[in-house]
DNA sequence: AATGAATGAGCGTTCATTCAT
DNA sequence: CATGAATGAACGCTCATTCAT
């Protein structure tokens, strides 16, 4: 899997070549191209409202090919969520095993929102789609990494509102990927507040000031 | 169960009360038990997952019934949106009125979360449908309630990182309302902490320290 | 029934007063007033394609008050034909009585082409839905009027030819109060163009040339 | 039956042939038998009335079958309009090139009487469904082609009543069709007869007398 | 003289899925 | 590696009609 190209694709090749490829070319990497489409759509009109029909049709084959590649429409949602989403498990991975302190969690922070910028069009589509979600493989799946985030970043022995802060820091990532978009600001701009913000909650989660963040 | 809450809107007491009534006690209220039955199962399964024969089956009557009362299925939930979401409206109208001041935010911040509380399955809703709403009338609706709440809450000319703080404070309390669902705390605890940490970041975002707060 | 008005209209008096009458106006007359908006949709759209609901909404008044009138929907359109096609029936019932010469005939095409523009929405209506019409009663009804218009018309003993011209000449007259509304010329010239070569397929069927006519 | 058309276009051959066939011999003409089916139903009910069910069912096949073939139910009967109304359009399109003398004129309601005959379930279907048919997209396709009919065969400088005997032949021709049906004579003897109408009425139009017409 | 509330049947359409070729 | 043809289930919606009030 080449997929560290950063660009949040499934792969950066194909991305926007699909107009004048010729049969020739496209052999052998249709399973990522339907992917790519399918993510596409997913993000952009939710999981329900796109048909497998529009997806074959956006890559001109069949729907009976779709079925070649994949077994079915879960399948592809699936597929796209283990590809995309290994760098967080790595990164809860290694979570567990650093020591529960600021310093961590102001790194966890970082990474996160790297990887969440990284896979993007996933999130938003999960974000967009949860009582969609919620009955599929991945619903449970992307419960599982979030609880993994949260037992990294939260201590359940601290206070209650520390916790918050905690997850709040989650959230503002999260929450900060779309709202910006709307926002009139540099987009370098607005990721770097977003994440001061998120470090902030995280530094006085552990009874830091403000000078001692950043 | 409050159900005494004589809002005309939607009400919470007939919600599971649907088996033991006769056709006689029935006349007259199947609109609101149409909202009530649909509500709850929107909140649960989304939208597009919830059919109108569900809807019409869970309440013993025809999907042409249902017809009797919405003109479609989007009216269904527009109708609970509109009932639902009064309290908002004002309190934007209320905001917008008042000084741009700490004192003033802090007020709306309590105010939200009295509001979203108030209506959760409905937010639940907006929250896990996104995808779905966007292309229904209600998305547009939502959209500028949430605009409306950013205008009155986020001072356009203060710093970047101050302004998200401000949407992170309304975020935190969206999220709180579910992810604390999740986290085995007594829910009043878990309200109060999810304010305080909302109620923080707008005094942050106003240059003050922790002690000014609360 | 003071149905005489040459309008075309059930009855003169309610045709395009709709809009400003008060409840008081209205009492006694809903029946005709039902009678003259559905035979204006049926005209207009087809008998299929107007339901219920859009007549009961022009009107102002519910579905269950179209039934508090007529019994059915078909019995609309049969109460419609009935009450239009009197002056038909009527001409047949003389035709009969006549002897069959040419003079006869034509004054018979006369007399036609006046009923038929008399009643023009009616005729219009019946033309363009004679698939649905024909398993409606006003099937059978209008077939034997036609039956009954031919075998006043037609001698059974000439020439199939001729025969075919009288025919014809019925058809002419048909088409003309459709095909002509078309053209761009005037409505009474077409008529009487209309009518002048309907009054010479009938001469032509007697034998007659071009001088004996008119 | 006289099903050796070689044209391509919906045949009559298979018209009945719908019960002992295997699923084997069906394959590959399926579409074909959908249209087959689709007329025979809609000139004897109506658009309105005939059911995709109905369809469905008297092939043997679900309604879902006919959507892989067609994408709308108004697409089946305009494909049935295109392939069988092309004899027609190629007649205009001679017609237009053709120097406009009564001799012209009688050979293009011969061609016309041809084209109608071998067409005829179609045209009864447009005949009797005027109504439904004029908000479908073969409305306007069948007006366009009336009035290519109308513009090469009457001439627009000539008396209001030529001009109509002109119209008047072509409606001969077509009410012909259909209500000789009902006459109780030869099919061939009764078109014959309607020709000679026709023709007649053309060459009056261009001030001729009998004899110079047949 | 009319309404409010509801029904039962049906419609056109779409979907994920299957399978022989 | 993929297509052509088809299915079965469901969906949102509309319609003529009924009936107690």
């Amino acid at each position: 899997m080449d997929a560290t190209d950063g660009t949040g694709g499934t792969s950066g090749a194909s991305g926007t070549a699909s107009a004048g490829e010729t049969r020739q070319r496209r052999r052998g990497n249709t399973r990522q191209r339907i992917q790519d489409v399918a993510l596409e759509l997913f993000a952009e009109q939710g999981y329900e409202k796109t048909s497998l029909r529009e997806i074959a049709e956006r890559l001109d084959v069949t729907k009976a090919a779709l079925y070649y590649h994949f077994k079915t429409k879960e399948e592809i949602i699936v597929s796209l969520f283990e590809d995309l989403t290994r760098p967080i498990e790595d990164l809860i991975e290694w979570g567990r095993q650093q020591p529960h302190t600021v310093e961590t969690k102001r790194e966890i922070i970082h990474r996160y929102s790297d990887a969440l910028s990284a896979a993007s069009p996933l999130f938003r589509f999960m974000q967009e789609n949860q009582a969609t979600v919620r009955d599929l493989r991945i619903g449970q799946m992307f419960k599982s990494r979030m609880l993994g985030m949260r037992d990294i970043i939260v201590d359940p022995d601290a206070d209650l509102v520390d916790q918050v802060r905690c997850v709040s820091a989650l959230f503002t990532l999260h929450a900060g990927m779309f709202v910006l978009r709307e926002m009139d600001v540099d987009p370098k701009d607005a990721r770097d507040a977003v994440l001061e913000v998120a470090v902030d909650l995280v530094t006085q989660a552990h009874g830091g000031s403000k000078e001692s963040g950043a």
